[in-house]
DNA sequence: CTGAAAGCGCTTACAG
DNA sequence: CTGAAAGCGCTTACAG
């Protein structure tokens, strides 16, 4: 027996004198009804709130349609990839939904390489998919997509970075300039304004990533709503991704001062920067960086990294198809966007966030 | 039509050879199959790995025979207590599985009064639910629900705080160990060694909570580990909850002492501490406390608290209520038991986790 | 002890 | 343009 408070498609057929099948025609927005008895109808169903039961129709078409998602991420180069997070949060989300009927393809993509992106999303069109989970990282390209997903009517979600698109687009990500204040706030902890700060990009084949910059910004940004900081003493440092940088050429203000140092590395390779210093008599050394990375965890059970900040890679992937899956069975969009908390990680409690914890 | 690699019902009972009646009675191990049919059926479902299609399954029954969840947690006497989070929580996996058919009826007890809890564990017992969530506090009282729960065979998860039972029950709480040792860590990191640290319990009519005991157990911990520190540096004040304590009799050092002061405050009401605080000219001082209240939150943003530890009070009724389903339709228990992440809250990333935040 | 049939609420292919 | 019927996979009440 349904639910009193909740009528049936054969409640409301009751109700508007007709057969379920029109209902269903109705509410599928499928040809073949008359606009009269569409009128009828759906004023019934708007009076009674008719919800369609999910449930029911996702037991049918689990096994007759299923829902199809095309997932274009980064290549992951090897087992320690940070790709592997989001994607394995897409597994899991996966594999729960299974029953519901859905399945997900991946495609890759060069992250130095526009053309391999587009190369990639094009594949993805000529399929016939119900949605998309993708990252942002080359603009054009991106907004050249979302125009013809939009075109085919096929959903996307963006993950790990926010770009300023023509088209509206939804993000599962962090907001990178919050978590450059939350890293402010720390290193000022550790530091209490007597001594340096350092940001220090650490820059790939295209240069400096759009969050990376996000990060900064809202670093400085922290310090500079405080009065007693002067912002010359926040040096910001590019250093080129390079296996044999001299630092004593790159960072000699890092190298050769000798005041306390706080450093606040925008990427995951803070650990690169700590190999490079190895090398070097370092005076009090305090770091901030991001992502739980096994290079990162040594160095922050070492007490070389005092803080991590976490994206919740695997939660963004999760996310995304929880939502999308939402969307697409109950038209209910508001699990698509999710502005990820900035996840602050010791050495005491980094253990709750890796291996694919999957809490909020 | 199903999924090749997952057998329906039709299937095993065709490949037994029996009707598929026969086949959800050995499923639910219900009366009236022959032995000889029983061993058959479930060898064959043993080699083809069949798995309940649980969608089908709740479609059928949430119409007939819901799933229900007694809730029996603290009485919630004002709009911003604390026990409003567990049940914001529980209400939104229930509405979530609305149409799977579940249902929760909520009990409550007075947190002083282990009688309370007795009467209303018992009230419980007479009616026929299906699972239970509740929150151990009296440890004999617990215990004995417990035991009762376990005979009539009815699931339990317990919240907010772990005690030592004489029968085996799920948990969903934070460990508060680990959380005072992420406190140590804080607190280490602002004070650098240089100053004294106390950690103020602040107990309520019952005396001191079994997790505040915990943390300060979990603090002191940490430094035990580090050579460096003093343990005689680490004060404990045991501060009545009163209205009108009189600082200057109850903490003299607090007040004297000239030193920068690192404070632990192991429960929910560092406020307090704080408001008291206010009449005396204090000295550099940092704070860390426990849950994002209204009040904490007001002095936080006033930079008088530093770090707030969050226990993600939210979540953890919602996850036991997404664990209860899931043991019940698929017994699987593997989400009856979560170790909550300690989260480190700060001014500038305090409303991730406010508000219901519900990610993991 | 066992089977055949009806039904959960929605979807679809077919008939008219 | 509309309806009647079959079916998704599981559960249950009834018949034998």
């Amino acid at each position: 027996m349904k639910n009193e408070n909740s009528p049936g498609i054969k409640e409301i057929a009751k109700l508007a004198g007709v057969s379920i099948g029109t209902i269903d025609r109705v509410l599928h927005n499928r040809p073949g009804v008359s606009e009269k008895t569409k009128e009828k109808v759906l004023k019934i169903i708007q009076q009674t709130g008719y919800k369609k039961n999910v449930l029911a129709s996702r037991l049918k078409l689990a096994a007759t349609r299923k829902i199809q998602i095309a997932c274009l991420i980064p290549e992951i180069k090897d087992e320690s990839s940070y790709w592997k997070l989001p994607q394995y949060g897409i597994n899991k989300a996966v594999e729960e939904l299974k029953e519901q009927g859905i399945s997900v393809s991946y495609y890759y993509f060069n992250s130095f390489d526009p053309r391999s992106f587009k190369e990639q999303s094009n594949e993805i069109l000529k399929m016939e998919y119900d949605a998309v989970v993708s990252v942002p990282f080359f603009k054009t390209e991106s907004d050249l997509f979302l125009q013809k997903l939009e075109e085919a009517e096929i959903a996307v979600v963006f993950l790990d970075s926010r770009q300023e698109l023509n088209f509206k687009a939804n993000f599962i990500n962090q907001d990178s300039f919050k978590a450059g204040q939350v890293a402010g706030r720390l290193l000022e902890g550790l530091l209490k304004g007597n001594g340096l700060y350092f940001v220090i990009n650490i820059l790939n084949e295209r240069g400096i990533q759009v969050n990376n910059l996000q990060r900064e910004q809202g670093f400085r940004a922290y310090f500079a709503e405080k009065a007693s900081q002067s912002q010359n003493d926040i040096y910001t440092i590019n250093l080129p991704f390079d296996d044999h940088v001299d630092l004593q050429e790159v960072i000699p203000k890092l190298i050769e001062r000798k005041e306390p140092k706080g450093i606040f590395v925008t990427n995951a390779r803070s650990f690169r920067l700590l190999d490079l210093l190895k090398d070097y008599q370092e005076s009090e050394l305090y770091l901030v960086g991001f992502d739980l990375n096994v290079q990162n965890l040594a160095y922050l059970k070492a007490d070389k990294i005092q803080f991590l900040i976490n994206q919740k890679p695997e939660y963004q992937g999760y996310a995304a198809v929880k939502g999308l899956y939402k969307y697409l069975t109950s038209q209910d969009h508001t699990e698509l966007n999710i502005d990820i908390p900035v996840d602050i990680i010791v050495k005491e409690n980094a253990e709750f966030y890796m291996n694919g914890h999957m809490t909020p």
